[in-house]
DNA sequence: ATCCGATGTATCGCGACGATACATCGAGGG
DNA sequence: CCCTCGATGTATCGTCGCGATACATCGGAT
């Protein structure tokens, strides 16, 4: 998910991790952010994998005779996505299994990066989004209905307030399938062929 | 969190893993749950630290002759909350800092086991996390209204979705909040000696 | 002149997770 | 009577995210 989150952010651009992470705790929803703990080895294992590449300038310009203790490297750093980075980012993009939205998440890091994904592969997102979360709703529905005598007056606001909040959610996501419709059929005759990439490098 | 959660169920009962496991998810508010991979080994850590004890049977009654591979031991293991373990479920249960209500996760177990919590605790940690939820709605609103424009749509859905779903959380954590002051106020004359343990073993 | 907050890179230990394996047992159907 | 199947049950492994922490640079305010 991280790694879908950065390919989609330097595709957009280079940068540096700093800003990196600030573009991510937009990218993922404006509440969670992503820590340097997470960020710095994930970068490290996409550069091993060749899908992102350093644009170094060099570490230290002739360091002045007074060496500082310099324990590590401490120079700016930019990274940048390489082409097999890109060609990772449009094969995850087109992916459309439960890995998509099964995770919030995750979901919303492929909603955040929609505009480069083909609207089939949008409504299949945001149709098994949408199955997952009704799930889940019948599920706490049934086990709230089950359980209502036996529980803390506490532990059942908790469970209506989470019923409450995922059935909202449901009617969110059926607007965002209602809109989505709408703007594919006053777009082409519905039934284009399959490959469709509305996204050129 | 973990702990916590596992000393709060312990208290009310012992149990092997596997119910502790679904209690868990119930208490986690309905949705999310714990995965083995995270119980077993908070299990033996809190066994180390002399929390919870094993009530092993034993783990085979004289093996019938014909060994079995038997990889490690496999019998049933009931786990009970040790007279430290309580010791330490009362001791956090009195905690009213960040902790308690800045992660929604541990505050909703703490919600959880809000039975065995005073009244006064139980408000500090309620308006603590009103508090947090406030500061994260004003944030997501700047942040909204800063980047209007330049946003994607979807991710402006998102972020829109995700203000009305941390609004909804004040006005709920408000009616708590209420509910708990008018039971508070018919009740004692409102200041009571600081000592207050409605839960006694 | 100095201090402070924003920018910036980096590591460490802790712990949560999904995947996986294995074991037992009751119920039901062949 | 056996056999499979789903529920119950214990356990480990590698991967990875996190908070805490440290360190460094730079611009502007005091």
């Amino acid at each position: 998910m991280l790694e879908f989150a950065i390919l989609g952010l330097l595709h957009q651009s280079p940068m540096h991790g700093y800003e990196l992470r600030k573009q991510l705790a937009q990218v993922l929803g404006g509440l969670r952010s992503i820590s340097y703990g997470s960020l710095y080895p994930a970068l490290r294992r996409m550069q091993a994998a060749g899908l992102i590449s350093t644009d170094e300038p060099p570490p230290r310009a002739l360091l002045p005779a007074d060496a500082p203790p310099l324990t590590g490297r401490r120079g700016k750093v930019v990274y940048t996505i390489t082409a097999e980075g890109k060609e990772r980012f449009h094969e995850l993009v087109g992916e459309t299994g439960p890995e998509a939205y099964d995770d919030g998440g995750f979901f919303g890091v492929r909603l955040a990066f929609f505009r480069h994904t083909a609207r089939d592969v949008r409504l299949r997102i945001l149709e098994g989004r949408r199955r997952t979360v009704e799930r889940q709703r019948e599920g706490l529905r049934t086990s709230l209905s089950r359980t209502r005598e036996r529980l803390d007056r506490y532990t059942l606001e908790l469970q209506r307030h989470g019923l409450e909040s995922v059935d909202r959610e449901v009617r969110w996501l059926s607007e965002l399938i209602d809109s989505e419709r709408a703007e594919s059929s006053g777009d082409r005759p519905a039934v284009p062929g399959p490959e469709k990439r509305p996204d050129t490098d």
